[in-house]
DNA sequence: TTCTCGACTTAACAGTGTAAACTTAACGCC
DNA sequence: GGCGTTAAGTTTACACTGTTAAGTCGAGAA
């Protein structure tokens, strides 16, 4: 109970941390993310982090956990103000695309990450990635007709839907593509295939 | 010129690295992975390793052309036999997603491995790659209707199929996907949506 | 015999994540 | 004021990692 009481120890090197980790993380990538290296940065010893992490992997599910966050924020954004529910998931859709291009580094961190590498996620996370999806299969759930009335089956269709949009950032961004395609086009495709389940609601006809 | 006279130098060291890594690799993954390891393993120092391989990576480049290999036998023969074009190709996105699940730790290091850690992919790489989806855009092809003749579009539409196959099959094994979804419809809902833009041939109607 | 050359080893470098033990400063309490 | 407690941070150390430079050893050629 006196733990309780003082409350507020540092917190600052914490923020510090966890600023330096995503600075490099987002500039050099997960492999040039060292504990060394970002005690070297804020001016602590490499130990001194496992004070405020329980260690790598639990600073890193901190950066995951912000990430969601952000990516969330910007699904959000993305569709407001646009009512029809196919182009919303459209919208949802291409804005996830985009977010995958700007953050490189961060979202390998966030999706492609081994677990073994990253033991398992915490609770906290699965609820954060749960989310985003029951926000995308709401939009589906509109699209087929049954605004607020989402089932099981939405959720699936959106994880589906994710996977599609997932793969094709994923090959994109470890260059397993053809260096002959046009990755614009390609992601374009991926996109019309990632929603070709679901009815069209095209105006000009 | 006096070094060609002599020709066959160990080779069977080098194929007793070749088949430690594979089999580390497929056991216990790719950060259990080390060249210490494998030295030990086979009998010889981690130093000398880089006498048949110029670094680790090029050492996983051969293990990524044995794979490809592997999963293009696979391909061949899962449509042996096989007439129907649609059906062609529902098979052989059946049979990659089986070769990613029981390959799992080789799947990784062929499809996901970061080419940061990779560096450039070799031109063989590339070859063997390529071939795998000119094979499957064939079948698409054929499915359009049009056998023999294959286009520049039904190589990326083989692209994108591959992207959705790799999408599901990626999050599962990261295990990025909700625990109560049921794995084997997931990834069946991911086939269907992976060929909803082929034309149908159902028997049956 | 000497020279060369390929295969291999030993020793070393600079780095990694992390645990244990130690120091230091701040606090509540008698 | 001195006490014990506790959090925050340090130093040191361990067991690893990929990789390089220098050295050893044996066989074949001149």
């Amino acid at each position: 109970m006196q733990s309780m009481a003082r409350a507020k120890p540092n917190k600052e090197l914490r923020a510090a941390i966890l600023d330096e980790a995503r600075q490099t993380l987002v500039a050099e990538g997960y492999r040039a993310l060292s504990m060394r290296r970002i005690a070297r940065a804020v001016g602590c010893t490499a130990t001194s982090i496992y004070l405020h992490f329980r260690d790598k992997d639990d600073l890193l599910h901190a950066l995951i956990h912000e990430g969601l966050e952000r990516l969330h924020q910007q699904l959000l954004t993305s569709v407001d103000g646009v009512e029809d529910p196919r182009r919303r998931c459209e919208r949802l859709c291409r804005s996830y695309l985009e977010f995958a291009l700007e953050n490189r580094e961060y979202y390998e961190v966030i999706f492609s990450l081994h677990p073994e590498h990253m033991k398992r996620y915490p609770q906290a996370l699965y609820r954060r990635a749960r989310g985003n999806l029951e926000f995308f299969a709401d939009s589906i759930a509109a699209a087929a007709g049954r605004a607020g009335d989402r089932k099981d089956s939405d959720y699936l269709h959106a994880h589906v839907i994710w996977a599609q949009l997932h793969g094709a950032v994923t090959l994109h961004l470890t260059e397993r593509l053809d260096f002959r395609l046009n990755v614009l086009t390609f992601l374009d495709r991926a996109v019309q295939n990632a929603l070709c389940a679901l009815p069209s609601t095209d105006d000009q006809e």
